[in-house]
This record gives structure tokens, C-alpha cells and sequence, in this order.
DNA sequence: GTTTGTCTTGGAAGGGCTTCCACAAAATCA
DNA sequence: TGATTTTGTGGAAGCCCTTCCAAGACAAAC
């Protein structure tokens, strides 16, 4: 009969009325939407004709539940940032998009959330994987994600039992280094945040790498840091604050400066300004991460390649997923140099001044 | 005898282990986690007891499907901008946190991704409502969007149908322009984006309707306006160009422009940095937006509460599938007013030189 | 003509939860 | 005390899929 509409309200069709209205069993329903091989061509055919008019789609959740896996995964992020995850997000939303996967969003503010949303989300397989970006995992967890069957993948982070993506920050150094003394500078400062911070100390590696390689003096004046522990000095305020260091040794000043970055290397430049000094007529600067803002100052700085690490991110949880225990794979981005003009060439007579300077 | 291990993998708990182990029956143990009433308290601390010590958590797919609704929502966003994305939906995660619900993000590129994510996603409760961000609706979706049970909300947007949330330009400039009127500023100029645009003629409105109130003209030479249709204008390359022109107008430059967006505002700072003009000695610039980059100018701008307004449009959203033929709620925040720099008040020479000239 | 395969196929049995309904026990009332 | 309500409880049915198994259809091989 079924002459009674089924509902007031408007019910998607479920595989059931699909199978009955193309007079098939539900299986072949399921197999059609499943690329299963053994699946006549005219039952194909009449499968999808039917499911086409009935604007028919597999309902996600009873799929997930039947499956035992959701096709969707989760990424944990700190949300006082911006740039750098949103363009990493991008990277990792467009794979994931190919792959018909769900991107779930957990933003925490405080690293006690990060223990929430492990709980929440992942002991109970709302999630595939997780994507953890810059953030240290406590070791309490590493027992706990490593029992549960949602794998992490640190994101601008690292640890040993974990896949992780990072950006080589002494190579990264020690390029923008290079560029400062191929332009001629000597006099080589670096602008350096708190020596805590592990990408910071990386960054002065590098460039300390490549002075010495250069066989340029490394300057103890020259190299300043800050002690701020906010943000681990990576703070526009600490680069003001340092570089007004800078600025009182007058004329010992370097004539180029590399600040572990853009933020701080921001901070400096206003100090600078303050100063009437004229970058790059009076000095040099380059920073690290080429935030959005960074080409607003044409600064020239190293580019961490974000989109593409987004990219690689949502491939390697991925591969996991596919093998739970493959050796985690630890890959290094090697940022680029973007040259702007606060660090543009030297002039003739500007370098013989600084040379005489030296 | 249950003498053999489950499983050589650990699977995590189900209703039913947690009721064996606790003595009760299934539909208790569901009542608990679902604080219904009757149930009494001994069964419910037996229960949480057990379930605490096997790590119980119910599963959030079998329970969207036996309950019809998945408690998660999509944002549909458009990922080229970043900032004030970023911060809107920092204010709707923490919202949706608060209630447990998941946030699903699903950003595009292109307006036509926007059907893809319907049919996608919505067709199929895989999520309970939407949240569309700066989204013009094709009214192609209208039909789609009022007969699915997935309501959306649209943020940054208007459609008389739906509810929304947007700032009201009209006002926010105005406010912008009185600012600049109190500061002294008699030959007032407004650098706009595309006329084609809503936003940039409501901001225009209010820029008009400040003039008019305070009886000031609105000289039509003053008034500029880009004809990029590259993101209806609101880039920095057109605020360049188009305060170029104002440049070019000499001794008969305004001493103060609103202009129509930061990014644009951004655009016009080079343009004067170019002509040796300076802000705010030379002339004052007041934009709108208060993007990220607005603080590093020292950009005096209209800040949009993107935080609250993310906020709201979690409740918003709440509030509509708890009622679903409410009528549509629209809300219009208005702008606040943030002074820095690029407006410091004229000292007092500068003002006279300036009445001189109008 | 019988036997062995190879394709297809239908549908039962889950997957883990919520929601009912029926019923027992305890509390209230007459 | 018995009759009625209230409170708490167990578990079947259902949510919509996937996956498997048994079996039918047909072709090729003996």
C-alpha cells in the first residue's frame, strides 16, 4: 500500500529504499557505493539511477559505525597563532578533501586542553588520526597515544616514538646567513629569542655554522637575546626591546642582523624607525617564518614552506592509518629564502663605509 | 568462561561490558550518560563506577545515529583570508566546546566548492547545522538549503531567509568619519573599494550621511573609488592606485581619507610613503577592519568584534535547531573604533594650515 | 550430461547506541 | 490491609550501514 507519506517531516532514503525501488538486495546497494567489482553492469547502472533521483547518499555515521572507522581526522591546534596554521590547514584541508575525509577542528589555548581533547575525541574513534601543530607532547600522553589506535602526527614539533613534519631551523639560519654575508656584510649580528626555545637555539646554530664556515668573527656583543619568557621571546616587543640593545653600542653596530623572526624582527624595525635609522640604508635585516606580515614590510625572511607541509601532514597520518606500525617518519622542511628589500644589496660606497667600519 | 582476551588488539569498552561488569542492564547505563532522571543512585555510582575504571566512553557515531543528530557543525569558509576567519571561528569553537559539539571545517577556494560541500555533507546529516562565512548564497542552494533539516547561518552575509550575523558598515563608518570630524578634519576624503560591492557602498552611506550631519561637503572630487573587480577592490594594490590619484590632486588633498578597508588602507601608506607624504603629520588615514596588520601600521581602523560575533553564531545556530520554524534572527554588530597612529590628532599649526587651505 | 568453476546476488548478522514498552518494587493513598 | 500511583529497571527494536556466507546462474571443462 504505502500510501501514508512516511513522515511529515522529509527522511533521507536509506539503502533500503534504494535497494527496493531498483529491485536489487541491499548488498548490491552497498557494493555499487563501495566500488565493489562483483556488481553487474545493469545493476550498477539501475543502482545509481535510482540513488541519482532520490538524491541518495550513504549516511556517514552508520558507515563509520559499520566500518570501524570514521574518515575523519582531527587537528589540534593553538589558536593564539594564525598565519602559519591556517595556511598549514589549508594544505592539510585540500588532501584530505581528495581523500573524502573530514577535517575536525579542536583549537586549545591551554595546553591542559590538549588532554581534553584526547580524552574527548580520540579514545573513542570520532577520529581516525590527529594532528598535533607546535605543541610539545607531555610524556604522560606519549603511553596513552601510543596505546590508543588513533595515531598523532606532530606538526612543527618532534618527538622520537611519533611521525612528525619540521622545519629545519639551523639550515634555515644558516641560508639566511649566507644571504647576509654574499651581500657583503661582515659585520654580522643575530637577533636571537629565548635560548629556551629550541627552535631558537637551532636558529643561532645556523648562523653561527655560517659565519664560521665563512670565516667571519662571531662577535659575543653581536649576538643578542631575549630573556622574555612570554611566547618564549618570540614577541614584536622583545625585537624592540633587544635591538634598542643593538642600537646603543652606535657605531659598533653590525651592519646586518639576522632575527630569529619575522615578529621580533618587526619589533626591530620599529626600533629602528625610532632611531632614524633607515633599513636597509643603515642596516640589514633578515627574519624567519615570512609571516603575512612580512611582505607588508618588505622584509626578507625564510619562508617555511606551510601549505605544502599542511599537504605532507594529512599524507603521512594517512600512510599510518594504512600502517599502524611502520617506523615513524621524521621529514624536514628546508625554508627558502625570500628576498625583500630590507635587505637589499649595498651600494658601493655603503659597503666601502661598512668595510672601513669592520 | 570469557577466558579467552577479547581481542589480541584492545577494543575499547562497550554499553554492554559496562552493564555486565556493573550489574545492570543496558538501558541503565544509557540513562546515566544521558543524565536521565530516573535512575537511582546506587545504580548510577555502580555505573560511573565502572565505566570510570574501564575508561568508558560512549561512542559518538552510534550514538548520532540512534539519536538522529550528530552534535557537529561545518564551517564553510573561504581560506585565501585569514585573520578574521581565524578569530571568528576561535570564538565558535569555543562556543560549540562548551555544548560538545565537534566543529567540522571545510574550506574553499572557489565559489563552486560551496555546492560540493552541500551535497557533500549536509544532504546526509553527517553534521547538524552550517555556518557559511563572507558567502554570497547562489540562488540556486536557496530551494536546497530551506528543504534539508541541516540549517544554515550566515556569517559576514545576508540573505533575508536565513539567519545572519554582519556588521553594519553603515554605522561603522560613520563612526569612522565622525572620528576624523572631531579630530579637526574639515576636507575629508573617502578612498573606496568597488561600488559593486555592498559592503563598500554601505560604507560609503555612512561616510555621506557623517559628512552631511556635520555639515561638511562632500566634494566629489574627494570621494575615489576602485573598479577592480579583483575582490571587489578590497586589495592593496588598488588602495595604491587609488591614493595615487588622491596624491595626485596636490595642494588640493584632503587632510584626512577613510578608506574603505585596512588592506586597502595598507596600499595607501605605500602610496604616500612613495611620495615622501607622511601619516599623520601630512595627512590622516582611517581604514576599517582592524585586520591583523592594521596594529603593525599603527593603523587607526573600525574593529569588527570577530570573536563575539563567532561566538554568536554558535548560539545562533543552537538556538535554530532547537527551533527550526523560528523566524530568521539577523544581527548586526556594530564596529568599534580603535585609535592609533595614522589619526594622532593634528597639533595646532597644522590644524590652522589645513583650515587655510579648505 | 555431469562436474567444476566463476560471477552475481540477497540478506542475516553485526556495529554501539537511544528509546521505547512492559513490568517489578517501593511509596502513597483510601 | 488492599488499591493505586510512582519510581526504577531490563532489554527488544531500531538507527543505517558493511561484511560475510550461502546459494543461484551460467559458462567452461571433463
Amino acid at each position: 500500500m504505502e500510501a501514508l507519506p512516511r513522515q511529515t517531516q522529509f527522511l533521507p532514503p536509506t539503502i533500503y529504499d534504494i535497494a527496493r525501488e531498483a529491485k536489487v538486495g541491499i548488498g548490491t546497494v552497498s557494493r555499487v557505493f563501495n566500488d565493489h567489482p562483483s556488481v553487474s553492469k545493469e545493476a550498477r547502472e539501475r543502482v545509481l539511477r535510482v540513488a541519482n533521483r532520490l538524491s541518495y547518499r550513504p549516511h556517514p555515521y552508520a558507515r563509520g559505525l559499520a566500518r570501524k572507522r570514521t574518515n575523519s581526522i582531527m587537528a589540534v591546534i593553538p589558536f593564539f597563532t594564525t598565519f602559519f596554521f591556517m595556511e598549514i590547514l589549508q594544505g592539510v584541508q585540500s588532501k584530505l578533501s581528495d581523500l573524502d575525509c573530514d577535517l575536525i577542528l579542536f583549537g586549545v589555548n591551554h595546553p591542559d586542553q590538549v588532554e581534553e581533547s584526547l580524552r574527548h575525541h580520540a579514545m573513542r574513534s570520532r577520529v581516525d588520526g590527529m594532528l598535533f601543530f607546535s605543541m610539545r607532547i607531555p610524556d604522560s600522553f606519549v603511553a596513552q597515544l601510543l596505546h590508543q589506535r588513533t595515531p598523532p602526527v606532530l606538526v612543527d614539533a618532534y618527538h622520537k616514538q611519533f611521525d612528525s613534519l619540521a622545519v629545519d631551523n639551523r639550515q634555515g639560519a644558516y641560508v639566511a646567513t649566507n644571504h647576509l654575508i654574499a651581500s657583503g656584510h661582515q659585520r654580522i649580528g643575530m637577533l636571537s629569542a629565548n635560548l629556551e626555545s629550541i627552535p631558537a637555539r637551532e636558529r643561532l646554530r645556523g648562523f653561527r655554522t655560517a659565519m664560521e664556515e665563512a670565516d667571519l668573527p662571531v662577535d659575543p656583543l653581536l649576538i643578542k637575546n631575549s630573556a622574555s619568557p612570554r611566547l618564549d621571546g618570540f614577541t614584536r616587543e622583545s625585537g624592540h626591546e633587544v635591538m634598542q640593545r643593538f642600537i646603543h653600542l652606535g657605531k659598533k653596530m653590525p651592519s646586518a642582523i639576522f632575527v630569529s623572526s619575522d615578529i621580533q624582527a618587526a619589533g626591530a624595525l620599529d626600533a629602528l624607525g625610532e632611531s632614524g635609522l633607515k633599513c636597509p640604508q643603515d642596516i640589514s635585516i633578515v627574519g624567519f617564518d615570512d609571516i603575512e606580515l612580512a611582505s607588508h614590510l618588505g622584509l626578507t625572511t625564510m619562508r617555511q614552506p606551510m601549505y605544502e607541509m599542511g599537504v605532507l601532514a594529512a599524507e603521512v597520518l594517512l600512510a599510518r592509518l594504512e600502517d599502524p606500525k611502520r617506523e615513524p617518519v621524521h621529514t624536514m622542511f628546508v625554508p627558502k629564502l625570500v628576498v625583500r628589500k630590507t635587505s637589499e644589496s649595498l651600494d658601493s660606497h655603503r659597503r666601502a663605509a661598512c668595510e672601513t667600519a669592520a
